[in-house]
RNA sequence: GGGCUUGUAGCUCAGCGGACAGAGCACUGGCCUCCGGAGCCAGGGGUCGGGGGUUCAAAUCCCCCCAAGCCCGCCA
């Protein structure tokens, strides 16, 4: 809250005291240290440049405009080489404290994206294995960024993209067919980058199952039924994982319809009328070297097939321009990073603005298992499965985790560690604050105690050094949520509440709240109720419950 | 050889142009007759990979080097 307002009534009296300057970038920020005030602004620093004047007459002129025109603040300091240094009101902490018992789950919301389209796109696995951990490290990304878009204003549609068709769904019905036959007693020969997972053999006893003349069929016609059988399999699997794990899509959109339709075809005709389709080696190329990849692409090999980048330029396309989305958001695994240029590329060639579409490379998860490191390979069955991973962490560690770093950091997951410290992740932290909370409100009414009055409570009695702390943290909710979605970093969420979870633990340990006067006493109430709604809030946002008791 | 990402406390990571570099874990020592001890308090710990440069100001921006991961296919 405070980042937000300050910052627009900087802008303002800049506005009227410069007129001539038309836009400057200047930081709000909470400082490092306590003397320096709730909140502190380097506007004059940034002033000086322009204003070529002395930072500490600009910052004093700015003060005095200041103390006429607002009166959220206690006191403004000049400091430093420059630096403006607000403390805040506690009138002004308490309206955020009512405004917080008064919105509940509602508080924090701004509108920041008025409404506009967003297409986020994540997890995305090939159906050709179960979800392994790295795909559970998507999968809380995406949808922790797809709840914090749609809490600021954003028309969110979560999408799943389903590599329906090419080699490696040839290979995935290829290695079926082939373990149908050896559960036939017939000798085989199985080749290593075929799929060498177990799940392989189950989804071939089904498969001898259903069709008992598989192995008398044409080769070719077996492998394409062992194909779809296996990839309606595995996608049920995933979406049962998916779904298991918290996360839910609003659209499956398949790779193969993009053929179906013609839009394909159609797309890759709309860049050969502009001149940046030719042919060669029999091959079909996209002239992204014009669009600064390092290369052109192949569209369309000798063989005839369609590449993967054909499909992604339809699809992008469809998108934006039947879809109308204002934005798309890609999540994608950082191997993927050298794939990016081409498409941006494709879609400018398209005359399609390229910055609306944003890639996030999500960084690899890396297995540590008895000190050795270990990366995920479906082919080579060398993954731990989400499900398991779930089954033995628990649904909310694991998100907690994987949101707890930025998304371009690669993550070494230590398997046993986090089996082993379950008890001490830091998301029951956070939890054991919502619960204790719940526990104290459950005494209070106990002690006859009306939760109902505490919008009404008189929080003026909240004068305390902890109480204010824990005042300003809950009203910096709103600014850590801004801060998350213009970045696209829920992580920053994940150190917002273990730090205001840190600050609650602290009031709770040193003060009582239940069983001083009847008025401080729903203050205090009224206080903590406030840090459960924001915690709940915060929670939410990442996919995280807020339990009653644990 | 080229590209992308990363290198900050023993470990895992924040900070990414501003004021004496932060947190968790681990380690050491304290704290419940009392609303949940899955908690709190105190303590030690750092040439911000190395070297140049830009700036009033650099962990943060630029260049070079070193190390790790990933990519460089008519695979996805």
């Amino acid at each position: 809250m405070f980042k937000r307002k300050i910052r627009g009534i900087l802008r303002e009296i800049v506005s009227e005291l410069y007129p001539e300057i038309e836009s400057i970038n200047f930081e709000v920020e909470k400082p490092k240290r306590e003397e320096w005030g709730d909140i502190s602004t380097n506007i004059s620093l940034v002033l000086q440049g322009i204003l070529k004047d002395s930072p500490r007459k600009i910052a004093e002129t700015i003060k005095r405009a200041l103390e006429e025109k607002v009166d959220i603040f206690a006191k403004i300091e000049v400091a430093g080489a420059g630096f403006i240094n607000f403390w805040i009101k506690d009138s002004f902490l308490y309206e955020q404290l009512r405004r917080v018992l008064l919105e509940g789950k509602h508080y924090g919301r701004i509108n920041i994206g008025e409404g506009r389209r967003v297409l986020i796109e994540f997890v995305s696995a090939n159906p050709t294995g179960p979800l392994h951990i790295g795909h559970g490290r998507g999968a809380a990304y995406g949808d922790a960024l797809a709840r914090i878009l749609t809490f600021t204003g954003f028309d969110v549609t979560k999408e799943y993209y389903i590599n329906d068709r090419g080699t490696q769904m040839d290979i995935l019905g290829a290695s079926v067919y082939l373990r149908a036959k050896e559960l036939k007693g017939k000798s085989i020969n199985f080749p290593e980058d075929y799929y060498q997972g177990d799940y392989i053999y189950d989804i071939a006893q089904e498969a001898l199952r259903r069709y008992e003349d598989l192995l008398e069929r044409e080769e070719a016609s077996a492998i394409a039924l062992c194909r779809d059988l296996a990839m309606k399999s595995i996608l049920e699997d995933i979406k049962r994982d998916l779904k298991d794990f918290g996360v839910t899509f609003d659209s499956w959109y398949s790779e193969q319809s993009l053929y179906d339709t013609g839009l394909v075809q159609e797309v890759i005709q709309i860049l050969r009328e502009k001149g940046y389709i030719y042919e060669e080696d029999g091959a079909l190329w996209f002239k992204s070297s014009l669009f600064g990849d390092e290369k052109d692409r192949v569209v369309r090999k000798s063989s005839g097939e369609w590449t993967y980048f054909a499909s992604d330029i339809a699809y992008h396309y469809e998108k934006f321009i039947k879809r109308r989305y204002d934005l798309a958001i890609n999540l994608w695994g950082a191997d993927h990073h050298g794939y990016v240029p081409r498409l941006k590329g494709a879609l400018r060639a398209l005359n399609i603005d390229s910055e609306r579409v944003i890639v996030l490379l999500i960084q690899m998860v890396n297995l540590i298992e008895g000190g050795q490191i270990k990366s995920m390979s479906t082919r080579k069955a060398e993954y731990v499965e989400l499900k398991e991973l779930i089954r033995e962490v628990g649904v909310d560690a694991v998100r907690f985790i994987f949101l707890s770093r930025s998304e371009d950091s690669p993550l070494d997951f230590d398997v046993e560690l986090a089996k082993k410290q379950s008890a001490e992740n830091p998301v029951y932290y956070v939890q054991y604050a919502h619960a204790r909370i719940c526990s104290v409100k459950e005494k209070a009414q106990e002690f006859g105690y009306d939760l109902n009055l505490l919008s009404k409570a008189e929080l003026s009695l909240l004068k305390e050094k902890e109480e204010l702390n824990l005042l300003k943290k809950i009203a910096e909710f709103s600014d850590n949520v801004e801060f998350a979605v213009m970045k696209l970093a829920p992580y920053k969420l994940t150190y917002y509440l273990l730090d205001l979870a840190s600050s609650f633990h602290e009031y709770y340990n040193r003060f009582r709240i239940i069983g001083e006067t009847q008025e401080l006493t729903l203050a205090r109430l009224a206080l903590v109720e406030g840090c459960r709604i924001v915690i709940h809030n915060g929670l939410f946002l990442l996919g995280v419950s807020s339990p009653n008791k644990m």
